[in-house]
DNA sequence: TCCCATGATTCGAG
DNA sequence: CTCGAATCATGGGA
């Protein structure tokens, strides 16, 4: 065994301050890989048995730590993310965090949104659809991600018995080891937030997509824009509708509460905006409006004052246009049934518009009697 | 294609 | 929070 020792390699010149055994062994390092398996592991072998062995492996050691001291120093500042910090919280937000459990993204907030127009159906249609892009989303970044943490484990526990399998023939700390797998896991994360960066991307672009279907803008059935008129017009002394009023007639409209909402901002504002514009509208809405009325009133027999968008009606609207009954809104407005009386201090016209704040007034709003709050006590 | 109607959004006030 | 007001953006008719 000693043959391979003695023979040294004639083309390198020993290094003239160190002693030739330890350049022998240095020079076997250096061309072990030049060597077949088996002629490697012999000389492995012999290298093991080498009396200078032990000398050169703590020599090693030695420069080995401090080797592994400067890569922890240089590793140490690449620590804190606030790009994946945002990235996480972005889809903690969204509902990604989680494999399969409704996200706050997905359902809530999209609820809670305006539907694109008078039509309850495709509202649901464009939740769900949204939803099942959004559950998409959501499988394929869990899937990547345990593919990923898992080829991240599989890489480490390879590296480390790697490294403990070489940590016999060289020197490697656990230390060193420590920081390797640091470095594997530093480059899986960087993966990681590659995927968590894409993901984001694709939840961008799904909700950009929504919203701008959300905010496309569609006309309200005619019966959701009658039901509104007619409250409009009936009430138009004091077109506040209260939040059941409000409730009622986005049941009745097949539209949601916001929109009524909007639709009463809009309403007042343009009705103030250019009134004369509105005559033959009101005219018509509020002809229809008075014989329902009536007619409510002659129905109604128990407490529930039955104003005009009678909130027992809840079919298709009399057409009964009960001929061009020609009232002003004046008149309109004192057609309401008040027992109370206190539903005309606004004084027909110009009570709201006259830059009244209806909450501090006798808006509906705050009155418990809901739809038919002019009507009622 | 233009123009008006209209639903939605934004912003500041209260 | 709701409101008025201004504005945006789209639908739909001429």
């Amino acid at each position: 065994m000693d043959a391979p020792l003695r023979s040294p390699w004639p083309a390198q010149p020993p290094p003239a301050p160190r002693r030739p055994d330890t350049s022998d062994v240095l020079q076997q390092i250096m061309t072990i890989t030049d060597q077949s398996l088996d002629e490697a592991q012999a000389r492995k072998h012999a290298l093991n048995c080498h009396r200078m062995k032990p000398a050169l492996f703590s020599v090693l050691c030695e420069i080995k730590e401090k080797t592994v001291v400067s890569i922890r120093g240089i590793q140490e500042d690449h620590l804190p993310d606030a790009q994946l910090m945002r990235l996480d919280n972005m889809l903690l937000a969204e509902g990604m965090s989680r494999p399969e459990k409704r996200g706050r993204g997905g359902s809530a907030a999209v609820a809670s949104t305006a539907t694109p127009g008078g039509c309850p159906n495709d509202n649901n249609i464009e939740h769900s659809d949204y939803r099942a892009k959004l559950s998409q989303i959501r499988q394929i970044y869990h899937s990547e991600l345990e593919k990923y943490e898992q080829a991240c484990r599989e890489f480490t526990t390879h590296v480390t018995n790697l490294l403990r399998e070489q940590s016999r023939m060289r020197p490697v700390s656990p230390k060193e080891i420590e920081c390797m797998v640091g470095v594997i896991h530093g480059k899986f994360s960087t993966i990681q937030m590659q995927l968590k960066q894409s993901t984001c991307e694709a939840l961008m672009t799904l909700r950009s997509r929504f919203l701008d279907a959300r905010r496309k803008r569609r006309n309200f059935s005619k019966q959701a824009t009658e039901v509104l008129n007619e409250y409009f017009y009936s009430h138009l002394s004091n077109p506040y509708p209260s939040e059941e009023a409000k409730e009622e007639l986005a049941r009745k409209g097949g539209i949601t509460v916001s929109q009524v909402s909007n639709w009463f901002g809009n309403k007042r504002i343009r009705y103030k905006k250019n009134t004369g514009k509105f005559q033959e509208e009101a005219t018509i809405y509020t002809s229809k409006s008075t014989v329902d009325a009536t007619k409510a009133r002659a129905l109604e027999s128990q407490g529930s004052c039955l104003s005009v968008p009678s909130p027992g009606s809840s079919g298709p609207f009399p057409l009964t246009s009960a001929g061009d009954t020609f009232l002003t809104l004046q008149t309109l407005a004192f057609l309401q049934p008040s027992p109370g009386g206190n539903c005309l201090q606004s004084q027909a016209r110009g009570g709201w518009q006259g830059a009244m704040p209806p909450q501090s007034t006798a808006s509906p709003t705050g009155d418990p009697s809901s739809i038919n709050s002019d009507a009622s006590n």
